[in-house]
DNA sequence: ATTACTTTTGCAACATTGTTGCACTTTTAT
DNA sequence: ATAAAAGTGCAACAATGTTGCAAAAGTAAT
């Protein structure tokens, strides 16, 4: 794990104005062990912007590849700080007792993939559902 | 692959009465090749029943374990009939370029986890990203 | 620091989707 | 055919996604 980066540092480097809503989202997720849903980081950050400003907020880091959204099975979308490894295995674990979820490393995961012909792979999204082993 | 069943068949034996939208949902689903959204399956089969009885079919249909749903990058859900075998890996293919999704056989995939102590698998999620044959 | 330029924000407004209550209709078992 | 149970359609509302536009804030040059 490299150094932790201030928002500043990342939304500069990604040419990206830094302004209140973007670094108080970032500095939420930036300390966050696991995944933030919207509400979440709002809550967190004292409701002080639109809900628009939040939303395109949430999109602008998502396009810039700082952060990424991960999609439970119960409609849930949640945000993580994106590891800047360009990997195309992305896997997370979601716990079904208190629904949080964090990013693995992907050295845990060994997938192998026999697909039929014609068929060509090019990211591979992982999601682990169970018990954290803070419910365990 | 079992001899398929009809539609009728399917819902009484999971003591679902057996009524015209839930007839109409299975057998779309049961005829398509891929995952169907809520829209597509609403189209193709005229719009004849109002979408908050769609909605609590789609509903009624998943909880009982006859479809399942699939989440996309893009919050897409789409919709599928599940294979009655209980497994706990559910891997499924999405094609960047026409933006079906297939539901693929186990076999072909053999994912190894190494979690961190503490944590426990329970079921697995696996999307596979990529081109399909049909748009290679 | 002031200025000029560009980008972002907040607001209004609207679209889409998820969800519930309730009266009416359909299915199913007798 | 009838009654009980379950499903449907409608109305209504909540939550979320999305856009346009004028005001505000960030940025770079003077």
């Amino acid at each position: 794990m490299s150094a932790k980066q201030s928002s500043e540092e990342i939304l500069s480097s990604h040419k990206l104005k830094s302004t209140a809503c973007r670094k108080t989202v970032l500095n939420e997720l930036l300390e966050s062990e696991t995944a933030m849903t919207e509400q979440e980081i709002k809550d967190v950050s004292g409701n002080l912007f639109d809900r628009v400003t939040f939303y395109r907020t949430l999109r602008t880091l998502e396009a810039a590849g700082i952060i990424h959204s991960i999609i439970l099975d119960n409609n849930q979308v949640k945000y993580a700080i994106s590891d800047m490894r360009q990997d195309t295995v992305h896997s997370h674990f979601h716990c079904i007792k208190c629904n949080e979820v964090q990013c693995l490393n992907d050295d845990a995961i060994d997938v192998k993939i026999a697909l039929p012909p014609g068929f060509k792979t090019q990211s591979l999204d992982v999601m682990i559902n169970g018990i954290c082993n803070h419910c365990n």
